[in-house]
DNA sequence: TTGTGTGCAAAGCTTTTGCAGACCT
DNA sequence: AGGTCTGCAAAAGCTTTGCACACAA
């Protein structure tokens, strides 16, 4: 926890931005709640029970900020938010997302699924990849089982 | 074209939904544009050449109608606005779309390159999909050759 | 006449921006 | 002093909703 403030603090502070008190407050929530996907709101909400200052527009511009410095990804499962999901460290490609379409749960899939795949589209479209967005939508293995 | 529109007519029939003028127009924009990502803004413009007294409105409410009959796919490139996207017909899946970071083009993939790894995603996960979405941001043949 | 669909305007949401003040060097 | 950063409130999008009217069965 501490190491990766720190690592993210050097990355910040090697584009002269600074870590604020507000943004590591921020920082910290989203460590605290790496596998939650949480939007702006849920964000502010859970910076403000340690830091009941902080404004939303800080927390809106500390996440655009980090999303710059890719420590998050923003995502869009298409209700309307956006989502800021910590990249793992030293992750080159984002991770892929199971939505769950009854429950509404959304899993992750660390693992890089895509590399067979890349290596065509790369080929035969001759699209030069930097990143991908993969997310399935289904039913999750806990509502299948029920 | 004509036959395309006559079986959404008949779609929307079996639901009880009329096919009523403005929601032609509308159709018949998303056909002409099939490759084009509109925003529900664009439909609007280009609905109204045809149609001026149309309201906005009715085009959000025609897009959401055709979304819920799967004739139409709303897609998220991350830029604050929904778009929306024809199904290819009898494609039991959705295509695939290649985002240009340098001139912005959003090319598709009709192709379904991710068998493979939907039957992972199924076994190892133990997940049912149903849908995907899947979009590669890079640099398109276009701007590489440049 | 009953119900569906429409246009307009208003409201609702999320996100961004302007600005004065705070803080640090 | 000069720069960055912040909180608040206002503004700016995109999208949805309420309502009265039109139209078709």
């Amino acid at each position: 926890m501490e190491q990766r403030i720190d690592r993210i603090k050097k990355q910040l502070h090697s584009q002269s931005y600074k870590l604020t008190p507000q943004r590591e407050a921020t920082v910290r929530v989203l460590l605290e709640h790496e596998d939650d996907h949480l939007s702006a709101e849920d964000v502010y909400m859970l910076v403000k029970e340690k830091y009941p200052e902080i404004g939303l527009a800080t927390v809106y511009r500390t996440l655009e900020l980090l999303t710059e410095l890719k420590v998050v990804d923003k995502i869009n499962f298409g209700d309307g938010v956006s989502r800021y999901d910590l990249r793992q460290e030293g992750a080159a490609h984002f991770h892929h997302h199971l939505v769950c379409l009854e429950c509404g749960a959304v899993d992750e899939i660390q693992e890089d699924l895509l590399g067979d795949v890349e290596k065509i589209v790369e080929k035969r479209w001759n699209f030069e990849i930097k990143d991908h967005r993969l997310t399935f939508h289904g039913i999750c293995h806990r509502c299948n089982s029920k």
